[in-house]
DNA sequence: ACCGTAAGGCTAACGCTGTTAGCCAGGAGG
DNA sequence: CCTCCTGGCTAACAGCGTTAGCCTTACGGT
């Protein structure tokens, strides 16, 4: 039925402990906090050692990014087993998004290095939106929804005191009532 | 009825310069080629003489999306006399925002520097989401919507090919079914 | 047992960034 | 005329990503 998940770009044990460290930093002082001088000081050694591992800085951001995106696909994809799939579909984007705030951040902040990333995880992790809606126009739709909340929720643009649970329900069901 | 627009923070008339210089770099560059030495070039004076006009650097940032954010209200505000205030409330917010991606970008790249735009501002450019739909909570649902379409449209984050249109329409639909 | 090579560290350095300190010319006001 | 403010300047600093080039270690082949 649905797919299997596609491999991540396979990783050396050094680098993979480099983008566990990468993640670590980034999720507690934020995307701009990485930088390769403390990145390294991190596991231990200087900063341009970590070219052995990694081409560039970005590589090391779409490692992050590929995790990202894999698991919050997979967080998706057992949403969508739920009697209201849409509805679970967006606690669970909400919720995987605000667990990991800084690398959610880190991964929309742009275009998407597609270049970098696994082939087919892009779509394997966007599917859910299509298999809880079945149609292709109101997924994108829906998912700009998702996307929309989540960001401004993490960057504190709504209006301070608003009651976002409300804000989503509401949303939910504006997506909702057609079908 | 509707409010009047808050006056910008004032600009002496050499600082007006340098924002207009600003914006037009950014808009023909990206928000990252926004640099002070740069910026400093367009005008025929070095970087270092622009901190006698702003603080820092985010200060000019902070003139940019508060043009930005009036902008973008004002336009909105218009699109509510409409026959169909949603619809072409949604057009005018993707208009807007098309027509200067890279302004839209620079103000929608992390938290809002309330505490450097002008009191009022923020508010009066969201409340035509209100106006539109008149309950908050769906308001704000809508924004999200508008917001999430733009900087994914921006940003190439929809797969390649996608009719957009379509999925504007879609959503659309959805935030207009239950009025 | 030796030799060659690759892996993975290192230092030094370059050009860029935002920003500060301190200096100096020009004009306005008392 | 003297003073002070405005708005320019140069020099410099710390931090950024990144490159060049060196060196040590370990391993595989003859």
């Amino acid at each position: 039925m649905t797919k299997r998940q596609p491999a991540l770009t396979p990783l050396t044990p050094r680098a993979a402990e480099i983008v566990s460290a990468a993640r670590d930093l980034v999720e507690e002082s934020g995307p701009e906090a990485l930088t390769m001088r403390v990145l390294a000081e991190r596991i231990g050694i200087r900063a341009p050692s970590l070219y052995k591992h990694f081409p560039d800085k970005t590589a090391v951001e779409a490692a992050l990014i590929e995790r990202g995106l894999a698991e919050l696909g997979a967080a998706m994809r057992a949403a969508l087993a739920a009697e209201r799939p849409v509805l679970e579909l967006l606690r669970t984007y909400r919720a995987q998004a605000l667990a990991n705030p800084n690398l959610y951040r880190l991964s929309t902040k742009g275009p998407l290095p597609r270049e970098r990333l696994a082939p087919g995880l892009e779509d394997w992790a966007g599917e859910p939106f299509f298999l809880a809606v079945g149609e292709p126009y109101l997924a994108q739709a829906l998912f700009a929804f998702a996307h929309g909340m989540v960001i401004l929720e993490i960057d504190r643009r709504f209006p301070e005191g608003s009651d976002l649970d409300r804000t989503w329900a509401e949303g939910a069901r504006a997506f909702t009532a057609g079908s």
